[in-house]
DNA sequence: ATAGGGTTAG
């Protein structure tokens, strides 16, 4: 029967023989049972539909048998409701009907209307058929514990299983949260046990059970159950590429797939999301290229996996078309799987700062799930957009603890760190259990905060959890201890980690590096090359910078070199604008203009940002004024370029100048900082001053740096550079304090010297090396309150404690 | 009347 004959005519049923009639619908029913895949479900209903009313019509009592097929049929066509109408008018509905409802509800996905059918169902009535029915309503739910228990109580009922049996309950078995080797192997027995141990689909199962179990041993249990089949299909072979793939070993995957004669669509979706899991995005491509030229069916997961693909590596337009092509040729996809493919174009569209399209897309899904509430709540943290974050995060149900761990990680990253951590009190409030990605994320937010009491005791938590071997955490600690200027504790943490990554080896040089032990960066650094591992860019960006903090100009530009001769990673913008940094500094300005020239690129506004700082501290006028021109151009709202400009100007007494640029500035609309002029320490702590200077925090920090100046000078530093003090009334009767207000001349002298002469003097001042400590421990030493500016994030220092308080 | 494989957020 082809397409285009349906829905058929019934007038063939015209005789009034009881017999005749019934045989004709019995063979009209069975028509349409194994009219399963030819035709679309929807005009196979209108049919059955049609059919039943003839039925009606016609005033026939059709038998049980007749009754449970209407029942089956309209449960596969999605019309549960008909089929729960005709079950409740079925006289004494035999256990044939109630497999079929059960099968209607979990393939709607009511997985409990599924089971309240099975408990109301008497148990002298249950057969092998109907616990299976349960049982892969289960496996398809996704729901692993409730599966297995129905399988337990099957066997505590003396119902034998079959082969069905364990194919379903060993698909359910992977979902178990807490899966392990022991339960596969009592399955195994079970299957063996009751004669199923042969059955190609069981071992099928089997083999993706063992596959999930994520252990070495698993994995070798699993290709000696393949290795010993005696039969084998696609699925198989599908099955072993799949999990290789969860292995990670996509080559092997790769071999596999490459010689299976004939592939199941499944296989090559795998392929696909491996490569993903991989990173291998052009090799992903590739497959769904291949897929696109042999005209392969592209399903949902194609499309989840592609689209993943194009997410993860930032490419939007390819992501675009991919979109653009499910809109114009896709299969127009039940809500249902329709719902991965719209979760991972919000991560799509918001990874690739898209965030309008992504809201849209997140608006039009009906029933989000959790996935689509994270995807969007992620993609706002990782735009820095914290205030539609926050709201997502109010809205969205909260019994995991992955929204807790990103909202924490997101607000940690966005400079909230103080918001984080009562965050973190809320979730344990909830009860929430959090995970070690989020102690990662307190951690970071008291390395922020100099909290290192509040550190310290969150550390012992963490312990007592039996996290302690995590390395994200560990790497977060390392941070953490450096930042409160706990060197000592940073080393410790790092020595008792069982199995350090670069990330770890990257964390503890710059701890060093940042406490100007610019040595012992170095050493280190020279320790984990020795261990074989491979340093990253950002290992070279650390190292540069803890040159550029110990003034060892040479050494930097020797690892700068390294970098692409020995490693051959080339060196991005950042590492650029630090080796000019570290040139600046160092007064070599004309190697640092040659090497602008030797860039394999243009130069971005960073580097010109380097420049301009590095004329400050050696005064070149004319390539401050050009690299200002260059920032002007490129960030004209950037702040910091018109205050660096003026303070130069300043450092040469041209005042006219000075006052050019704020009028510049003003001209052009540019938002000062709230509230607040700055000064730069060592390029990594910006102080910023409060304007009103009646501000009872500013006074503190007037009379503190008053303290420090003296004790400078009894230790017999006078500042270099030329400071003027400048009044300047603005319209709102605020004073702007100019940088080189004398009594800001201290700091600025203080830090306008190499890093180790700084920590000469922050320790006869028994204060720590790392600047943003250094100001917790003057806070400490004069008793005072100070305000400091890091980045985006505003500090409060008082009594041996920083938080952000509400300042300003 | 029932079965085995693949997808998304961090």
């Amino acid at each position: 029967m082809r397409a285009g004959t349906f829905p058929f005519s019934l007038n063939a049923i015209q005789t009034s023989d009881v017999g005749e009639i019934a045989g004709s619908y019995a063979a009209y029913l069975q028509l349409f049972a194994s009219l399963n895949s030819c035709l679309r479900y929807s005009l196979l209903l209108r049919g059955l539909r049609a059919l039943h009313a003839h039925i009606l019509a016609s005033g026939f009592k059709p038998r049980k048998h007749i009754l449970n097929r209407l029942i089956d049929l309209y449960s596969k066509y999605g019309d549960i409701l008909s089929a729960r109408r005709l079950f409740d008018s079925t006289p004494q509905p035999d256990v044939v009907a109630r497999t079929c409802l059960i099968n209607a509800y979990s393939n709607a996905g009511d997985i409990g209307l599924a089971r309240q059918m099975f408990d109301e169902t008497p148990i002298f009535y249950r057969d092998t058929v109907f616990y299976n029915a349960m049982i892969s309503g289960y496996s398809r739910s996704g729901e692993g514990l409730p599966g297995v228990f129905v399988f337990r109580r099957m066997l505590r009922d003396g119902v034998p299983p079959d082969e069905y049996t364990f194919s379903g309950v060993l698909s359910a078995a992977a979902y178990l949260i807490n899966l392990n080797l022991v339960l596969c192997q009592q399955l195994h027995c079970a299957a063996a046990k009751a004669g199923t141990g042969y059955s190609v689909t069981v071992l099928n199962a089997l083999i993706a059970l063992y596959c999930k179990c994520q252990s070495f041993v698993a994995a070798s249990h699993a290709q000696k159950v393949f290795d010993e089949m005696l039969v084998r299909d696609e699925l198989t072979w599908t099955t072993m590429v799949v999990g290789y793939v969860r292995r990670g070993d996509i080559s092997a995957a790769r071999q596999v797939f490459d010689v299976m004669e004939e592939r199941f669509d499944v296989v090559w979706n795998a392929m696909i999301s491996g490569y993903v899991h991989c990173e291998q995005f052009f090799e992903a491509f590739e497959i769904f290229r291949r897929m696109q030229s042999l005209q392969l069916p592209l399903d949902e997961f194609t499309y989840t996996s592609v689209l993943s693909a194009c997410a993860n590596a930032g490419l939007f337009w390819h992501g675009k078309a991919v979109h653009a092509k499910i809109i114009r040729h896709g299969p127009d996809f039940d809500p249902k799987s329709a719902l991965p493919v719209k979760n991972v174009l919000v991560t799509l569209y918001s990874r690739c700062h898209k965030l309008e399209l992504a809201r849209r897309i997140f608006d039009g899904i009906q029933m989000k799930d959790t996935v689509s509430w994270n995807a969007m709540l992620s993609g706002y943290v990782n735009s820095g957009c914290i205030c539609d974050a926050r709201e997502v995060f109010e809205q969205m149900p909260r019994n995991s603890q992955l929204p807790w761990m990103v909202m924490i990680s997101g607000l940690v990253q966005n400079g909230f760190s103080e918001e984080a951590l009562k965050l973190f009190n809320r979730m344990r409030g909830e009860n929430v259990k959090p995970c070690d990605y989020t102690y990662a994320g307190i951690f970071s937010a008291c390395g922020d905060l100099g909290a290192l009491q509040h550190g310290r005791q969150l550390h012992g938590k963490h312990i007592q959890l039996g996290y302690e071997s995590s390395n994200s955490a560990g790497n977060a600690l390392i941070t953490m201890y450096a930042k409160c200027g706990a060197l000592a504790d940073a080393h410790l943490v790092f020595l008792e980690m069982p199995n350090v990554d670069s990330v770890s080896w990257n964390s503890i040089i710059a701890a060093f590096g940042h406490h100007g032990h610019g040595d012992e960066a170095i050493e280190l650094y020279e320790r984990m090359i020795n261990e074989g591992i491979y340093p990253d860019k950002l290992t070279f960006l650390t190292i540069l910078t803890a040159c550029n903090h110990a003034g060892l100009v040479d050494e930097g530009l020797q690892y700068f070199r390294s970098m692409e001769q020995d490693y051959g990673i080339s060196p991005g913008e950042d590492h650029y604008a630090r080796l000019i940094d570290i040139l600046g500094r160092a007064g070599r300005i004309e190697e640092a203009e040659n090497v602008i020239r030797s860039m394999p690129f243009e130069a971005g506004s960073s580097i010109w940002e380097s420049v301009l700082a590095g004329c400050r501290i050696r005064g070149n006028m004319d390539l401050a004024v050009y690299a200002a021109d260059k920032l002007f151009k490129m960030i004209p709202q950037y702040h910091g370029t018109y205050v660096l400009l003026s303070n130069i100007y300043a450092s040469f007494g041209r005042w006219e100048d000075v006052a050019r640029v704020r009028k510049l500035m003003r001209d052009r609309g540019v938002k000062k900082e709230p509230g607040c002029s700055w000064i730069e320490v060592e390029n990594m702590v910006h102080v910023f001053l409060v304007n009103d200077t009646t501000h009872p925090g500013l006074r503190q920090v007037f009379s503190f740096l008053e303290v420090l100046g003296a004790k400078m000078r009894k230790l017999g530093y006078v500042p270099d550079t030329r400071f003027v003090l400048q009044d300047v009334k603005s319209e709102r009767k605020e004073y702007v304090l100019s940088t080189h207000s004398e009594k800001l001349a201290v700091v600025f002298g203080l830090l306008n010297m190499p890093v180790e002469a700084t920590i000469r003097v922050l320790k006869n001042l028994r204060i720590c090396g790392d600047c943003h400590n250094a100001i917790l421990f003057m806070s400490m030493a004069t008793e005072r309150e100070i305000i400091v500016r890091d980045g985006k994030r505003f500090h409060h220092f008082k009594d041996g404690e920083c938080s952000c308080g509400n300042f300003w």
